[in-house]
DNA sequence: CATTCGTCCTGATAGC
DNA sequence: TGCTATCAGGACGAAT
């Protein structure tokens, strides 16, 4: 389940194999994988075809590559302007998406939706597929606007200060090390919500998705349910922080896997999934009460339509009035 | 305006 | 055995 671990693994896979080179031919094998792409199948190969990939840049779970047109005609970029990117190709991963680079003799996945044919180099495979069983995840084109705010974000800060238009309402990821933390509590305190629900708000914080907010809480000892206006700034900071940790733990590890959906762009699973304390969990002890000599099971519950798994005794419901 | 909820999907698994 | 129900969940647009 690719959360910002697994797209920043992906985005450094990928970086390497696609840069400079140029897209010789599309294959859309099934149209909902561009569904996002509002002109249909046919305009998306049209805007693609020819064009050079700049770079892979990401913000939270967004990952995109700025394209230069090359001169070939397409609707992608207009020649003449200095080499500056106008359009970008982007994916999101969704719940179940790859991207994968194969050579050209590699059979089709079971699940290949769309079919990209890179200009030949030497030592590197010829294809980049997008693979994705659940069809949670797509790509489409989508505009570069100027952003005031130093570029794309994410870890490996492009020199261009463009964002994709369709991320541009998506706030800065935790590990980004222009990521504001006074900006953050100043928006969470104005929030009327649970801590859980906030911290999976792309357009608060990005990149967290729920296995890691799972876990951040737990690390901080914090209840989903905790009312965002009540959370004093050593907490918020708290919580922010194990976020921060659990996902460099995770980068660090290739990210996370539990059912072999995800892989990363060579085809091989991260395995962080080993080390998780909170997701998963139902009815086994916690790691850190069985540490301390006190018995408690983890418990899980349906939250925003999915699971949340904490420690009804080191993350304590909370109730009215009192913290 | 802010917040919450329904929807999109497939396939593994549980239960009868 | 073969069917149906349940679960997994990111992000967007609709509803409240």
């Amino acid at each position: 389940m690719p959360e910002l671990p697994e797209v920043e693994v992906v985005r450094r896979g990928l970086v390497s194999w696609v840069r400079g080179r140029t897209i010789d031919a599309v294959e859309v094998v099934d149209p909902r994988s561009v569904r996002r792409h509002a002109l249909g199948a046919g305009d998306f190969i049209g805007n693609l075809e020819g064009a050079t990939v700049l770079d892979v840049v990401r913000r939270g779970k967004f990952l995109w590559m700025p394209l230069l047109d090359t001169g070939a005609g397409g609707p992608a970029g207009t020649p003449g302007s200095a080499g500056i990117p106008q359009v970008a190709l982007m994916a999101h991963l969704g719940m179940s998406g790859q991207l994968l680079m194969q050579g050209g003799d590699v059979p089709d996945e079971k699940h290949l939706k769309v079919r990209f044919r890179l200009s030949p180099r030497d030592g590197m495979p010829e294809q980049l597929r997008f693979v994705d069983q659940r069809i949670f995840g797509g790509l489409f084109v989508t505009d570069l606007v100027p952003t005031d705010d130093g570029g794309p974000g994410g870890l490996a800060e492009s020199p261009l200060p463009l964002i994709a238009a369709e991320a541009a309402h998506i706030a800065r990821d935790p590990l980004d090390p222009a990521f504001s933390f006074d900006l953050f509590y100043r928006r969470l305190r104005k929030r009327k919500t649970g801590l859980k629900r906030a911290l999976l708000d792309q357009g608060l914080v990005s990149g967290i998705g729920n296995i890691y907010a799972d876990e951040a809480l737990w690390r901080a000892r914090l209840h989903y349910a905790r009312p965002t206006d009540t959370l004093r700034r050593a907490e918020a900071e708290r919580v922010l922080a194990e976020a921060r940790e659990v996902m460099l733990d995770a980068l660090a590890a290739g990210g996370t896997s539990f059912d072999s959906l995800y892989v990363n762009v060579n085809g091989a699973s991260g395995y962080f999934d080993r080390s998780l304390n909170a997701y998963g969990r139902e009815g086994l002890e916690c790691k850190r009460c069985a540490a301390a000599g006190v018995s408690s099971r983890m418990k899980r519950e349906q939250f925003m339509n999915r699971s949340s798994y904490t420690c009804p005794a080191c993350q304590p419901r909370p109730r009215n009035g009192r913290w």
